[in-house]
RNA sequence: CGGGGCGUAGCUCAGUUUGGCUAGAGCGCUUCGUUCGGGACGAAGAGGCCGACGGUUCAAGUCCGUCCGCCCCGACCA
């Protein structure tokens, strides 16, 4: 992509009604943009960001077995009274009624319609087990949106379900999840804890929730560095109840929650099999929820520095930004397409032709926050050679022009 | 929904206290020139229903009322 085509807009100043250092690069770097309090537009740059998350949560869901589907946004009310959880989900659950005098409303997650889904296919115990999963927009009509796409009212979720015959079943799929996630998180670039949670209007007996350490964060944990317990804040708790040690305070952002349901859904919806005895039973189930869209927040603050955004690897817009310095002039400007035009066969690349001076070319490319730049100056032409610099230490070298694409291509790859 | 803050150019903000001629600055944008390794400089431009509606007044960005929107804290939240 040239920069000079692209639909790319940096702001230099800081959005006042942004408050968490997520939401002002994510707004600066021109990821998003709102349209009202609790509703975002991704803009090319964020949705590429959105993709490469979306990417490593499929190829992580696919490596353990499960399943892509989608389904619908649109949901009957009826499907929500009968599980006992429209009145539970208040008002934060968005409802209208349709043209025919139909009650709908707007998914605000999907476990009535996948155990109805699955009750009408699967019959047999040899259908089992099985693991679904979709990633899609969820709407809740939040209390209080905030902190841009950390809570929103409309948002991209991945949220899969297990089916299992048992509960020994579950527990192994329960545990191919956990190994999932953080397996997702680790290739997002996060460092996170894990807790053991309250299972909340979901039900169910065992829930467990992926935090990432922040200080935008909602939540707040209880840490001991002594035995390792990590627990969600209570009151009055001074002591780790574990080894009496000292417990520290963090705040985090949960970006991923894993439940063990057991047969709380299936049981109202019907959602039965026939087992190897001949007798009929509720299925087992499990859900896995990830946050996709609050992801991109969570992966920015933990990842930046005074100047903007320090892209991980795998989620980044681009793997590779090319600076010419000045593009009026034909050396640079040729060196650069060269190297453009080479490496785009095999990556992301982002070209910044842009005739601006070199301080704003600088100032942007750290704000974006591409992990790694080349870039071509008149200067260091004339002794053969082109400057590479990562973006998260500004570590700098110096390469052959004529080798740049090799070395480069090491780098990308290395 | 309770408490607090705020709405003036694309962005950041003056101006409102004490009403007064044609509403300002910086950044950004357009054109020209000089520049060219960390958000340059000069010149000339474009860009505003001062959130909306109603009231007070000879006169409202400024005072009063209602509404709308945005942000923060709280309650709430897979």
């Amino acid at each position: 992509m040239r920069w000079s085509k692209s639909f790319i807009s940096t702001l230099k100043e800081v959005p006042e009604k942004a408050e968490s250092v997520s939401h002002r690069l994510m707004l600066r770097s021109g990821l998003i943009r709102m349209l009202f309090s609790g509703a975002y537009s991704y803009l090319p740059l964020g949705l590429k960001v959105l993709r490469n998350i979306e990417q490593i949560v499929r190829e992580e869901m696919d490596a353990c077995g499960a399943q892509e589907l989608l389904l619908p946004g649109l949901q009957p009310q009826d499907l929500w009274v009968k599980s006992g959880r429209d009145e539970q989900m208040g008002q934060t659950m968005i409802r209208f009624v349709d043209r025919r005098g139909r009650k709908i409303c707007l998914g605000p997650t999907h476990e009535e319609v996948i155990t109805d889904v699955v009750k009408n296919q699967v019959r047999s115990y040899k259908q089992l087990p099985v693991i679904l999963y979709q990633i899609q927009t969820k709407y809740r009509d939040e209390l209080r949106p905030r902190f841009g796409v950390m809570r929103a009212c409309e948002f991209i979720m991945k949220d899969a379900y297990s089916f299992d015959i048992d509960d020994k079943g579950l527990d192994k799929n329960y545990q191919l999840m956990l190994e999932a996630y953080k397996k997702i998180f680790s290739r997002c670039g996060l460092s996170f804890l894990t807790t053991e949670a309250d299972c909340g209007v979901m039900g169910g007996k065992e829930s467990c929730e992926f935090m990432v350490p922040a200080s935008s964060g909602e939540d707040v944990i209880l840490h001991c560095s002594k035995c390792n317990l990590t627990k969600i804040k209570e009151e009055g708790l001074e002591k780790c109840p574990q080894c009496k040690g000292a417990l520290e305070e963090q705040t985090v952002i949960e970006v991923g929650h894993v439940f063990k349901l057991g047969t709380k859904y299936s049981k109202v919806s019907n959602a039965v099999f026939t087992g190897a005895d001949g007798k009929i039973k509720p299925i087992v189930m499990g859900c896995y929820g990830i946050g996709v869209s609050r992801l991109i927040a969570a992966i920015i603050e933990q990842n930046n520095d005074n100047d903007g955004i320090i892209w991980p690897k795998e989620v980044s817009p681009y793997d590779l930004l090319v600076a010419p310095l000045n593009i009026t002039d034909s050396k640079t400007k040729e060196v650069a397409e060269k190297i453009y035009k080479e490496l785009s066969i095999e990556f992301n690349v982002l070209l910044d032709d842009r005739d601006e001076r070199p301080g704003m070319k600088f100032k942007d490319a750290d704000l974006i926050g591409i992990p790694l730049r080349v870039i071509i100056g008149e200067k260091n032409l004339k002794a053969g050679k082109v400057e590479l610099v990562k973006r998260q230490n500004k570590e700098t070298s110096f390469v052959e022009y004529d080798t740049a694409v090799s070395c480069i291509k090491k780098e990308l790859l290395g």
